[in-house]
DNA sequence: GTCTATAGATCGATAGAC
DNA sequence: GTCTATCGATCTATAGAC
């Protein structure tokens, strides 16, 4: 069957997308308009409502995908192993899951406040399974004697944190390769949870 | 001499960069009109540029103001003793000063991207000072033998990444009190740097 | 110093032709 | 599925009265 006059295959969808993933990353939600995103893909702004019924559907879905997917990487890893095996699994895969797609990253935690409240509480669900995920390794962890911390909820959110800023910093191709800074964070990780 | 009217005895400006600084927290610079500001504050729109010549200048200032505070306040805390020491009392002081500016925070480190580039090197300069402050005490450490840290310059973004992440969950009159979460976080960051 | 009023631009979203 | 055209709202910033 024929397609009708304009289609593009079918990829305009994902290129939207592309779009403005990396618009919002740059410029911030509130800050791009969606005519700059149809720019960018090569429509007029009206084309975009084929896709996506308004601005914040198109904001919620960038971020729920790559929620969804963060969740699904972590399972398909496989951890296993004790309780610092575990760990350093766990530290590894986020660094690298989270320099691969620093776009994604940057507007799933900057973009919070521009979320309505329904698609808020949908988000915050989803990030708090992955931090549940390092939770309970940290609890095994110090169930076993392998950890000593005092607060594994703190802890928790420290690691994470701790991991977060490799993304304002590293560039690859600069003094240390991925494997390094891995290691180095490892290492203060380890060090910081007693292991 | 008599003032004229509508003066407000020059409480004005201090008044408006609140409303800014508590609206650019919640809603992100570029989704804050000058309107929803004059609005807080209880004037016209026009009035703010009696202030402010124009709304990028506004977010300059709150930023600046907000960086050379936590330089000073820094400056006055006069560390003193070993590295050990110098560590802890800038693991608490970071902790104290941010909790107690968590509007101020959040924009130092949200709204970068809505500075012009101009402003942007100015802000970047600022902060690079502060982070420089501890790398210096973890250098001093490290000639010492009172750490152990293969990278100072990742180790202290590691730490300050790992210290913001406390005002994502800190709430005042929760679980821990202040003094009990800068105990749990300094704990961690002596071990992590192998102190 | 604040007001009203407005210029001039841009926004999200929709309607209807093709 | 994309286009052109546009509605109605909102924006930053300015001008001039008081």
């Amino acid at each position: 069957m024929a397609r009708t006059q304009g289609s593009h295959s079918g990829i305009t969808g994902p290129r939207i997308r592309a779009a403005a993933l990396r618009l919002f990353a740059q410029h911030g939600y509130a800050a791009v308009s969606m005519r700059q995103i149809a720019k960018e893909v090569g429509v007029q702004a009206g084309a975009l409502y084929n896709y996506t019924p308004d601005k914040q559907s198109l904001l919620f879905r960038l971020m729920e995908t790559h929620m969804r997917e963060l969740l699904a990487a972590w399972a398909q890893e496989g951890a296993s192993g004790d309780a610092l095996a575990q760990l350093k699994s766990f530290v590894c895969f986020h660094i690298r899951f989270h320099m691969e797609r620093p776009d994604a990253v940057f507007i799933a935690y900057m973009e919070l406040r521009n979320l309505n409240e329904e698609n808020f509480v949908g988000i915050e669900a989803l990030r708090r399974r992955y931090e549940d995920a390092l939770e309970q390794i940290l609890k095994d962890g110090v169930a076993s004697g392998c950890f000593r911390i005092p607060d594994t909820k703190i802890a928790t959110l420290a690691v994470i944190a701790m991991l977060n800023g490799v993304m304002t910093w590293y560039r690859s191709g600069g003094r240390l390769s991925l494997e390094e800074v891995e290691g180095v964070y490892w290492e203060m990780v380890r060090k910081a949870v007693g292991g």
